[in-house]
Parts: C-alpha cells; sequence; structure tokens
DNA sequence: ATAACTATTGAGAACTATTCTCAATTATAC
DNA sequence: GTATAATTGAGAATAGTTCTCAATAGTTAT
C-alpha cells in the first residue's frame, strides 16, 4: 500500500490561500511528494515524483511552488554544497521537527541528527538576541550543518569539497596514477 | 599608502609547496587579493581585483586557486544564499580567527561576529563526538550562520531568500501595485 | 451556473556561476 | 641548460535555476 499522504491539507491549503494566492493541482502534487517521499529532495526529484501524479507538470511551476513554501516556512530549503538547492517539510505531521544536518561531503549523504538541539536552541537564543541587540538585525534563521566524511567515504580516502584538509587532497595533476 | 600585505608569503609558500605543487604569479597575486582586501569576496571580485596586479590572469585559474587554498585549508569557502561562493583567509596574521557569519537574506551583508564563540566551540566539540560516535562520521568542519534582515533592510519590509515568513513574502503576482 | 478577473501554468529560452578542454607556457629538479 | 610535468588562459561547455509569455483555470461576484 502508498504511504500515506500526512501534509495535512486542511492545514496547508489554510496557509496558501491568503493575499489572493490559489490552491492548485500542481501545488497539491508538489507537497503530496514532499510529505510521501521522505525529505531533502532536490527539485528536479520533486518534479520527477510529482509528474507521475500530474503527468503535465513543469519544472519551473515545481520551482515556484518550492520558492512560495519557503516563503510561507512550510518547507526548509537548504543546500549541502553540491549545487542543487534541497527541500524538506518544516512543519505539518510529516516533519520531524527541529533538527539539523550531517552531511558527507564526498557523496552527499545527508543526516538528521537532534542531538544536543536542546542545548543548541538555548545557545542559538541567547546568540539571537545578543546579535539583535548588537548589530540591530532582525533574526529569522539559522543555519547549522556539520560536515564531514561518512563511513564509507572516510574508508577510502575521498576528496571532500568543502574544509577538506590536506592528505584528503584530490590529485588535479594530469598523467595516469601510475 | 596601501594596506600592507599580511598573508605571510613563506608561510603559505611553504603550505603549497608539496606534492609537486607549484608557486606562481597568479596564485600570489590571488593570495594577495585575499589578504589586501578584506574578506567574503566572491571569485569574480578576486580576479578583478587581483587582474590589475597581474594582468592577463584567466578567471579559471582564479577558481582553481581558490578551490586549493581551500583545500589546503589556508581559505574558506561559504556560500550567503546569493549563488556566488565567498571566500576569506582562514588563517594567517590577516584572518580573524574562527568566526561565524550573520547575514542579511535581502542585501546580503555579512557581518563577521565572534559572540558566545567560546560557548559554541565548546558545545561543537560535544556535539561532534557524539555524531562521530553515533553515525562514524568524521567530522572535518562545521557551517554556522544565523540569517535575517539587517538593519536597512528590517526598515522597509524586504523579502527575504531564505527562510522567510509570511508578511515579508514578495509579491509576485502580475499587473501593477495600485 | 455564468462571467469577470487575475493568479498560475507549461514550454522553452535565457541566465550565470562554475567547470572543463587543450595547446602553450613555465616552475622546478637535476 | 634540459627535461619533466604542473599550471595557465581562452573559450566552450555544463547545469541549476529563473524568466517570458500566451494560454489556462481558481476564485469571487453576479
Ligand atoms: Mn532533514
Ligand atoms: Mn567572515
Ligand atoms: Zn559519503
Ligand atoms: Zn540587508
Amino acid at each position: 500500500m502508498p504511504k500515506r499522504k500526512d501534509h495535512d491539507p486542511d492545514c496547508c491549503c489554510r496557509k496558501i490561500r491568503g493575499q489572493g494566492r490559489r490552491i492548485t493541482p500542481a501545488r497539491h502534487a508538489v507537497l503530496d511528494v514532499l510529505s510521501e517521499r521522505g525529505e531533502h529532495l532536490t527539485a528536479e526529484e520533486v518534479f520527477k515524483a510529482a509528474s507521475r501524479r500530474y503527468p503535465n507538470l513543469g519544472l519551473a511551476t515545481v520551482y515556484r511552488t518550492l520558492e512560495l513554501m519557503t516563503d510561507l516556512g512550510m518547507v526548509s530549503k537548504f543546500d549541502t554544497g553540491d549545487d542543487k538547492a534541497r527541500y524538506e517539510f518544516a512543519e505539518g505531521p510529516s516533519a520531524k521537527g527541529h533538527h539539523h544536518h550531517l552531511v558527507c561531503t564526498s557523496c552527499h549523504k545527508i543526516v538528521d541528527y537532534k542531538d544536543f538541539i536542546k542545548e543548541e536552541t538555548q545557545l542559538l537564543r541567547r546568540t539571537e538576541q545578543e546579535l539583535t541587540k548588537k548589530y540591530g538585525f532582525r533574526i529569522i534563521g539559522h543555519v547549522i550543518q556539520f560536515c564531514g566524511l561518512c563511513p564509507a567515504c572516510a574508508g577510502r580516502g575521498q576528496k571532500s569539497g568543502w574544509g577538506s584538509r590536506e592528505g584528503l587532497l584530490k590529485d588535479t595533476r594530469r598523467g595516469q596514477s601510475k
């Protein structure tokens, strides 16, 4: 049996409506995919999956819908360093609640974690206040992400794109590695 | 008088040499710009500035050099959500030491901050250990970034690209705003 | 239900930061 | 100096995302 949709249509629709915005099949399809097909999806992945359900969906519409959802706070958009934005539900029953990401800079595997989230949240709140007072920013969110090598990639010394260190360097020189 | 170069050529050169790598004028030019011209520079900005010094520098070379420096850990690369990677010195006299960023999602102003860095570092270290134990990742680095609206942008309700919330929504509809 | 209004859509073109290709150059070791 | 292979510049190529625009279809008022 198919996974159940649990994005709570009523709640979502209520949020989407407003400012003259409309509920459309394309938007439903995107929401459905996001709630059924796990998380950390790229726009392309959302597009492929949602197209099955709603065959003449356009890729541009997926981008537009994801942007809207993000702006509404229903979806969170993030980037793991592979030049493809990723999206996941930020609220509603299928959302995992507030969590952060551990990313493999080599294969781009993403792990959700909540360890120390309590402490983090506390520290973040204090930091936010300090930053607001000091710099006058109206703080809206934060990005916390650890990067490293997953067990598989750590095994054979992989090159990591982000913040890698000597010893893990890609060999960019010509010639065949004898 | 011009700002002094303070990227400590000896230290840098020592790091660059190795694995058969070479010191070249192009690499020097990039290093110089990075150490003299402040931080948070895009590749294009580095290119323009470095070209003045070394007129037939190629943009591709700048990208290659910045990637190398990043891999060597001399430079840190980050992204503020405007689809342009930014670079800054990570170590050496001109580096500001470990700090994090506060980013305006509207005008992309970047503020360095060190508030609570001590506490953050402590928490991060504990979290890293926990994550390593639990998921087997070899952790290499982290990204911590607050996003919000700078005083100027907060003034007139700007749209923020990342994690914005209702009330700050861009009006995407057609027609002229009466 | 019907009509009017206008937000939304799909298709493809356009955009743009970054990477790739390759012959020519040049830093380095001997 | 010579030999070797790393590096370079120029431009082409790539790829994720945004834009354009005529056509379509939610929504609201009638
Ligand atoms: Mn997640
Ligand atoms: Mn900085
Ligand atoms: Zn991996
Ligand atoms: Zn701003």
